[in-house]
RNA sequence: UGGGGUGUAGCCAAGUGGUAAGGCACGGGAAUUUGGAUCCCGCAUUCGAAGGUUCGAACCCUUCCACCCCAGCCA
């Protein structure tokens, strides 16, 4: 009866859609587009946008090209464009042969614009930029009228001609609209349409010296592509009249229509170009893929599967409200995929010395440890244990706090996939005073799967043996971002995000001690280090020096106790 | 003081006149050879505010308030 699941809420734009369909407005087609500039790396704003377009493409049997909006030479490079389609694959969308470029539109732009002219609805305009700048007027008052707007059809269609054949220096002409001066809507106001630039564009290099602005060539790139539905962000709602009356002209039964949405906001990062760029250029990072960016590449090389990244922005919602979606909501969603896939493996990231003083000097024993208990096919594999092993620093104290399962002197604790130990004690430096070793004695009889194993046990430790395990270095990320101070009002100005930024967002270990089976592991591959995280075998790694990057920890509920209780310092092992 | 938008829990977000979905986070418990995963349970008497219409309002009307975007020859 009431299925309190399977309930499909449906967003907004979706609805559009429906509605669309249902009165069968564009012949129960839907078409749409992702149209990145090549001004930059796609970051997981721009997954939102790519999962929506074509998402709502695939769920409504419609297409979705991939539209590179090239209309500005001076900003965007060929480097972008390889970025772009390498990211958007990965994602794992297909454009099929739906790969466009407005640049390769620029001379029906051209022709449509001398018919604006031709019409009288655009003109030249010999103002200079700060000129135009007054005449546009402001808020409060309205513009005025350039007075070269009255000028002829064929002085304007003559003038731009010229502007075309380069017999103009750039910036002193335009060729505008000629809308309306008075108009509240600031775009409305005799909109530049076209402007002369004289940079080589890395498609059409210098054939051109004059370039549509983004006003007037997404309507007209939309319409040439059979766009039925042009999804943007809310800072475009301004301009969507403007993208209507570029079209109107063209007297289309049924023109495209733009619809707004809310861009992605996310905690503890940046998510702009602008800034993005800063804090590469600047080396606050190594690069537009470092693991610790929210570009696809960082993500993808941190160790973000993109199924997860696919997951999250179609659980994130669809709206137009402004909004930050916590971090936290994205590592939920690759712990949920790295959970059922993702190999378990023991490694130990700061290794303390534990000797089993009554195991034998010699032995060494293969035990049997499960490769995902979340999925019984993976598999099991063997694990070398022997007398002398390293664990976790953390897991052990000499000053155990409440509820420590772990080791601690008479404590016992239950080695994974091994024996049950108990400590009898441990060495100190004798300058640092700093723990050396820790010594324990097993039970023969605790042995996993032995009926004597069965006992309870609160803690289970990870553990590698001393002679076989693999050096590793493990990398440990952080947010780049702090989280904004409460009441920390400040307003930094945006600029100064600098302030707000992470002074320790990567730790390096180069001592870690993994477990042998991970001899050799493969380049991009994950596994879950228990009771630690999820690790990406990084493209730095060796098959002889292992590399891994931190994708995410496991939740750490014993971490948020102890945050909670803030003894940490008392719990420590320095005298 | 112009125009365009948006306000539902700490964070996202459904809901479109019939009595507040879901997820994240958080708190509690069960179970556990990962303090993971899993499983239960809890978490908005109220939807920016105030009035009004109605048997009935988050949804309709009025007024007000808050926040975001717009004065690039960027997109």
């Amino acid at each position: 009866m009431d299925s309190r699941d399977s309930k499909v809420t449906v967003n907004f734009i979706q609805a559009i859609i429906d509605q669309d369909k249902k009165t069968n407005k564009y012949g129960g087609k839907v078409h749409l587009r992702f149209p990145p500039e090549p001004n930059g790396y796609l970051h997981i704003g721009h997954a939102k946008s790519i999962c929506l377009n074509f998402g709502i493409a695939a769920q409504n049997g419609g297409l979705c090209n991939l539209r590179f909006d090239d209309t500005n030479p001076s900003k965007e490079d060929v480097e972008y464009i390889d970025s772009i389609i390498k990211d958007v694959r990965w994602l794992g969308f297909d454009w099929e042969d739906r790969l466009f470029y407005a640049s390769d539109y620029f001379e029906k732009m051209y022709d449509y614009a001398v018919g604006l002219i031709r019409a009288g609805e655009a003109y030249v305009c010999d103002l200079s930029p700060e000129e135009i700048r007054k005449y546009r007027g402001t808020f409060q008052e309205p513009g005025k009228e350039s007075p070269y707007r009255k000028r002829s059809r064929e002085e304007n269609l003559n003038l731009f001609q010229g502007m075309r054949a380069g017999e103009f220096a750039d910036g002193s002409r335009v060729l505008r609209a000629k809308i309306d001066m008075t108009s509240p809507n600031l775009n409305m106001r005799d909109p530049i349409l076209y402007r002369i630039l004289r940079a080589t564009h890395h498609r059409t290099g210098d054939q051109w010296c004059i370039y549509p602005l983004y006003d007037y060539a997404h309507p007209l790139e939309d319409y040439y592509e059979g766009i039925t539905h042009s999804i943007c962000t809310l800072e475009f709602e301004d301009h969507r009249p403007l993208y209507d009356w570029v079209l109107n002209a063209l007297h289309l039964p049924n023109p495209p229509r733009q619809i707004e949405f809310a861009r992605l906001n996310l905690t503890n990062t940046v998510l702009s170009k602008r800034k993005l760029r800063q804090l590469v250029e600047e080396d606050y990072v190594t690069g537009w893929d470092d693991p610790r960016m929210p570009t696809i590449s960082g993500l993808r090389r941190r160790g973000y599967t993109p199924e997860s990244i696919r997951n999250f922005c179609d659980r994130i919602g669809i709206s137009k409200t402004n909004s930050v979606v916590d971090i936290r909501f994205l590592e939920h969603c690759i712990r949920e995929d790295l959970n059922l896939r993702a190999p378990r493996v023991m490694g130990v990231l700061h290794p303390l010395k534990l000797v089993i003083s009554n195991y034998p000097e010699e032995m060494v024993e293969e035990m049997e440890a499960e490769n995902n208990p979340e999925d019984p096919d993976a598999g099991t594999r063997q694990i070398p244990f022997s007398r002398n092993l390293y664990i976790e620093r953390e897991d052990f104290c000499i000053d155990p706090p409440k509820k420590y399962f772990r080791l601690a002197p008479g404590f016992e604790v239950r080695l994974k996939n091994a024996y049950i130990i108990k400590c009898d004690g441990f060495v100190r430096d004798e300058k640092t005073g700093e723990i050396k070793e820790v010594h324990c004695s097993y039970d023969p009889e605790t042995r996993s799967g032995r009926p004597a194993s069965q006992r309870k046990i609160k803690g289970t430790l990870h553990w590698v043996s001393a002679a076989h395990a693999l050096k590793a270095e493990v990398r440990l990320y952080d947010y780049l971002l702090l989280d904004q101070i409460e009441g920390g009002e400040e307003d930094e100005g945006d600029e100064d995000f600098v302030k707000q930024l992470n002074p320790n967002p990567l730790e390096v270990l180069s001592d870690c001690l993994v477990e042998p089976s991970l001899a050799g592991a493969a380049q991009g591959s994950r596994y879950q280090f228990m009771r630690q995280g999820y690790f990406y075998v990084d493209p730095d790694s060796l098959p002889d020096k292992l590399v891994f990057n931190l994708i995410v920890s496991l939740r750490d509920t014993w971490g948020k106790i102890l945050k909670d209780n803030e003894d940490r310092k008392s719990y420590s092992q320095i005298p």
